[in-house]
RNA sequence: GGCGGAGUAGCUCAGUCGGUUAGAGCGGGGGAAUCAUAAUCCCUGUGUCGGGGGUUCGAAUCCCUCCUCCGCUACCA
């Protein structure tokens, strides 16, 4: 297969279970893969958990187990949670892993020999109850002229051993890399904030913390550890196979597309590149930050009691009605607000009434009125042509472009558009009186109606793969006519002239109830 | 504080390299139809395009200013 397409989502901090924005990133790098895919390239999609860091060894410790009994758990959630999600990722990578201990070190020795890496000291105001260092500014004071830190524990100044990064000597290299290569930031937005950041200087990297072991230990210096986004972004290149010659490597490094939360933009437009540039391997081709979602507009946090399980999303709603809803609803890259009234609104509004509704109605008709049996195509008028050339150019064009940009809710709204034409053709073309007055222009109506549902049920199997396989398994469509070049063919007319004969439908998407209150 | 983004119909938003009467969906109102998941289709919006000023033959779209909200402002991830 041609045309290979590295995808990677962020490996998700574990150290709570997963929440509703690692579901929407996670799906929204699915559908990609998904797209990709039935366009006929060589996806490699990976995602997984970053187990590393301070933060979990932290919070092992409160439970009293080990960090890595810890990740086992807390990664598991992730798994399950992605199962049943459909999200078909084909690696599902994990930073405890021992090969990747390797592939981490194996980067470091590169941007060591390299020059890039020096011993010195870190010095700054520590805590250690937090076992964290603070900035200056971000220092309250406290009871007598002491400094607290923002969590007010007791902080002192202190001098730590630490590997550093030169990043400093990568600020024109990377401005060089934004200025030749506008796309390598996206949206522009997370783009201009990076470039300012870089502008205004760069220092170089503390890269290595010795106050906890929960980590890749240091090439030669046990007692250090890497800090975390070391080995964190290395993932991307272990997964492949790194630091060997793998065949995975050859064929899908540079990655295409780091697809992240708009949070850790500069980890990987900043840090990540440099760290690249230094061990001399290829910079990825593009990062990607999407938006946040709020609940109801408010952030979602434990203090406020307002998270919200994507698993139980899932389990209420379906999981095609999750997927369908997180991508139509929001604009990919901004943030927005969700709630329950959202989810079954656009379900029912959408999804039920209007798709649903369409295919439920004309396979019905087809059903009843020709006992399964695909009708023929006698004569086509300007109607039928006008509404397939709509339809085409929905899902032949319009929706590849889109999806490719990652417009995920521009390809969705012309998507309904399609739909919303092929409603109003049946109400004017209204088969069910034709039957009495004009049985063959019936038949091609009909026909021509299955044909435009078959094309818009393959233009969102990126989206919807459960049901969307469904329905076109129901409608006799062959698994290798399901991507949007197959599905504009001429394939009808050998489906209906075999034997193949429609079941009595069944609905898609039951219409769903209004929660009749607001779920804590 | 500095830098950046945003403020468009009841709601959610699209639209800005200046140009015919500013758009969509949802919700509301009226009508049609009854094949279908009581779903669908048609009709229906007098909106100060955040306020004010300016440039222009002409601005939601460019400039200035003010107000409001949000983001970034490096070593938790």
């Amino acid at each position: 297969m041609a045309d290979p397409f590295y995808l990677t989502t962020a490996i998700h901090y574990p150290n709570g279970k997963p929440h509703i924005g690692h579901a929407y990133e996670t799906i929204a790098a699915d559908v990609l893969a998904r797209f990709h895919r039935q366009g006929g390239r060589e996806v490699r999609f990976q995602t997984g958990t970053d187990e590393h860091g301070l933060k979990m060894a932290q919070k092992a410790r409160d439970l009293g187990v080990t960090p890595r009994e810890l990740a086992d758990e807390m990664s598991g959630y992730f798994r399950d949670l992605f199962a049943k999600l459909d999200i078909s990722h084909d690696r599902f990578f994990r930073t405890s892993e021992a090969e990747h201990h390797r592939a981490s070190q194996a980067l470091w020795r590169a941007m060591e020999a390299n020059g890039d890496l020096y011993l010195d000291r870190y010095e700054g105001w520590y805590s250690i109850r937090d076992e964290a260092y603070y900035d200056e500014s971000e220092l309250v004071d406290g009871e007598g002229g002491d400094k607290l830190s923002p969590q007010g524990t007791p902080v002192e100044w202190t001098v730590e051993e630490s590997w550093f990064f030169r990043l400093s000597k990568y600020q024109q290299p990377l401005l060089d890399l934004y200025r030749e290569r506008p796309d390598f930031i996206r949206p522009e937005s997370r783009r201009n904030e990076v470039l300012r950041f870089v502008e205004g200087g760069l220092r170089d990297l503390s890269v290595s913390r010795t106050s906890f072991d929960w980590g890749v230990k240091v090439p030669g210096h046990d007692d250090h550890v890497m800090y975390v986004w070391v080995d964190a972004l290395t993932n991307y290149l272990t997964g492949l196979g790194f630091p060997d010659d793998t065949e995975e490597m050859a064929r899908f490094w540079p990655a295409d597309l780091h697809l992240i939360g708009k949070d850790i933009v500069r980890f990987h437009a900043v840090y990540w590149p440099a760290f690249l540039m230094s061990a001399g391997i290829a910079l990825p081709k593009q990062v990607f930050g999407h938006g946040f979602l709020l609940n109801r507009g408010q952030k979602e946090s434990k203090s406020l009691g307002n998270t919200t399980d994507p698993g139980e999303l899932a389990d209420l709603y379906g999981v095609d009605v999750l997927r369908y809803f997180l991508l139509r609803e929001f604009s990919f890259g901004q943030d927005g607000s969700y709630s329950h009234e959202a989810i079954v609104s656009r379900s029912n509004s959408e999804l039920a009434n209007s798709f649903g509704n369409l295919a439920q109605r004309t396979l019905s008709l087809i059903f009843k009125n020709c006992d399964g049996v695909l009708p023929s195509v006698h004569e086509r008028t300007a109607e039928d042509d006008a509404l397939l050339a709509h339809v085409s150019r929905v899902v032949g064009k319009e929706m590849p472009v889109a999806y490719a940009d990652l417009a995920f809710a521009q390809a969705l709204e012309a998507w309904m558009g399609a739909v919303f034409a092929c409603n109003a053709y049946i109400d004017a073309q209204a088969p069910w009186a034709l039957k009495k007055t004009d049985f063959k222009r019936m038949e091609t109506v009909l026909a021509t109606l299955y044909a435009a549902i078959a094309q818009l049920a393959v233009a969102v199997v990126p989206v919807m793969p459960g049901s969307m396989d469904r329905l076109l398994g129901a409608m006799g469509v062959d698994a290798h006519q399901r991507d949007p070049a197959a599905i504009l063919e001429e394939w009808y007319a050998a489906l209906a002239g075999g034997d193949f004969r429609l079941a009595k439908p069944e609905g898609l998407f039951p219409r769903l109830e209004a929660p009749a209150q607001e779920p804590a």
